[in-house]
DNA sequence: CTGAAAGCGCTTACAG
DNA sequence: CTGAAAGCGCTTACAG
């Protein structure tokens, strides 16, 4: 229709340099009366790419999750590419079924937000150099992956310097999962403190959650029944938190009255519910945007960092205050 | 390395009934030691269907899109489905990149959850008989698109009738965008509830949000601080009605005691906050599920419904009480 | 600056 | 039940 041949027109569109601005304006009408849009299947398999990032996560209804992904789409939409959300919360088999989409060309890349997948899925691929992944978040200790995270040791101890400040010296922690690396350093973080005020921890006073509200209300609750309970409690996330809060509320407790409660994440809810939540924050969308920077740099063949870590900052609202003198 | 035509492998790999046994075993005694995975990009090009459906969504932060998302995702798995995730919020223009994948094959088909994006855009698709759209949760009055999505006027009803038994007789609305269609329902729900008790509506009880919590706070501080503030609030969606409930807290306003506040969607968070909130229940898997059977219909040429609507529930719980004595 | 031609890796109608 | 062959729609090295 333009009088030219295909390969013109494929180089009008995607190298428009290459062509006279006679033939590309001929091209450009064409395309306009035509409606032609070219085929993303051809070109991907010409080109042995897709363009499509995998971002795999626990749990798409964490609202954690969603800043994440905001900074993570910002910088792929920027450079042309497609962020494919996968949700690995309720079986191993989904994650595999996402890591296959690179072997098979359909994404470039993946990137892991949970290390709640089999490890030997993501062993192999490591192994395999040049595999395109990416983790953020969270972290695997013994495998040499590029990561963004946060300091979580760092983190907690902000939270517990705070707490220890307010005279507590009867800190409970929910913890996540105690196999997360995360986890793990924010239980360091915790004890580092303890012993710097020359405080022992009392194992009764750690109880694993898996971060939703219902486990924050469950250990809360066991917690707070306790004949010596805990003056204040240091949670993993901020559901786990607010459950705590409703937990404390349904024996008649008062927060931060009775019991002091600190959350990590500083999620939106958290400036709404009651009282108003006293955090760790963590820069979530910088998260994002580092992490697809990674990758794309991964894709380019540049060199990335083995690990890179983000700084967390304390928030200060209304959950946590001094230790009840009765106490 | 099987010994047969790359034909043959292809049928041992997708059709294994046309091939025998033995042929079958060499094939995939091969593909295992080869590891081998069959080329996506070739394959969408063959058969030119990439078996993705593009979701487009307002916002992912919200989570009332979560379980929708469940649902949907749920359906698209079990038929050999990947979901692609689009966020629209931010311009207009990524919607209109997300409904370019289905011409360039890169997508089969698009759900919408979001009346949010230019109408132009779903107007033009929609003219092109047979362009795959179908739409969830919302709706477009002048569009004949397969659309599933829930009783809002009768949802609202149930709210109302609720307040109205309590005694109330200055109910607030906080409405969301009243461009949007089911806000519009949801509003005639309201008058239609008052209409049958004879009441009048006062406009300037009507307040428009965007479905966020601070929307909610504003419209909700604005309305208490009136001299004859209403004693009740209905709220288009649950983030807006923890707004209002931290509004009047803010205000010194007891919940339910000086104000009710009823919510809609009935997420998560409605069970953690305090008072627990008073909302009426979205059926929100099932629509996801829906959604994306109809999808599927449409997909395989199946006669599908344009409208089909579930039921609501209205979930009691503490935020809303009997109208104050004293007012 | 442009065209002819090859080839990316599948799938499937056709022939045997 | 199996193979040879064509073709899906691009892109790009090569030649002019």
């Amino acid at each position: 229709m333009a009088g030219v041949s295909t390969a013109t027109v494929s180089r009008a569109l995607a190298n428009p340099e290459k062509v006279s601005e006679a033939t590309r304006a001929k091209v450009a009408q064409a395309v306009r009366e035509t409606g032609y849009s070219p085929n993303a299947a051809a070109r991907s398999l010409r080109r042995s790419e897709s363009k499509t990032i995998v971002v795999i996560l626990p749990d798409i209804a964490n609202p954690f999750f969603s800043d994440v992904i905001s900074g993570l789409e910002e910088v792929a939409h920027s450079a042309g590419y497609k962020v494919l959300l996968g949700d690995s919360a309720h079986d191993p088999k989904r994650a595999q079924d996402y890591f296959d989409l690179v072997p098979t060309n359909q994404a470039d890349g993946i990137i892991l937000l949970t290390t709640e997948i089999p490890y030997t899925l993501v062993k192999d691929r490591q192994l395999k150099s040049g595999f395109p992944l990416v983790m953020a978040c969270e972290y695997f200790d013994d495998l040499e992956l590029p990561t963004i995270y946060v300091d979580n040791e760092k983190g907690a101890s902000k939270a517990i310097d705070y707490l220890l400040d307010m005279g507590h010296t009867h800190i409970a922690s929910i913890s996540g999962p105690i196999s997360n690396p995360i986890c793990r350093d924010r239980h360091q973080g915790f004890l580092n403190c303890l012993r710097k005020k020359q405080l022992n921890f009392d194992e009764k006073y750690l109880r694993q959650g898996d971060f939703s509200f219902s486990a924050g209300y469950q250990q809360g609750r066991v917690l707070l029944q306790m004949k010596d309970r805990p003056t204040a409690f240091f949670c993993h996330n901020d559901e786990m938190a607010v459950g705590v809060i409703k937990a404390a509320r349904d024996l008649d407790l008062k927060v931060p009255g009775d019991v002091s409660v600190v959350g990590f994440d500083n999620i939106k809810f958290g400036e709404y519910c009651e009282p108003e939540l006293t955090t760790v924050h963590q820069p979530r969308e910088d998260i994002g945007r580092q992490a697809m920077k990674m990758m794309l740099d991964i894709l380019a063949s540049n060199d990335v960092p083995i690990r890179q870590t983000l700084r967390t900052q304390l928030i200060v609202r209304g959950s946590a205050g001094a230790k009840p003198q009765t106490h």
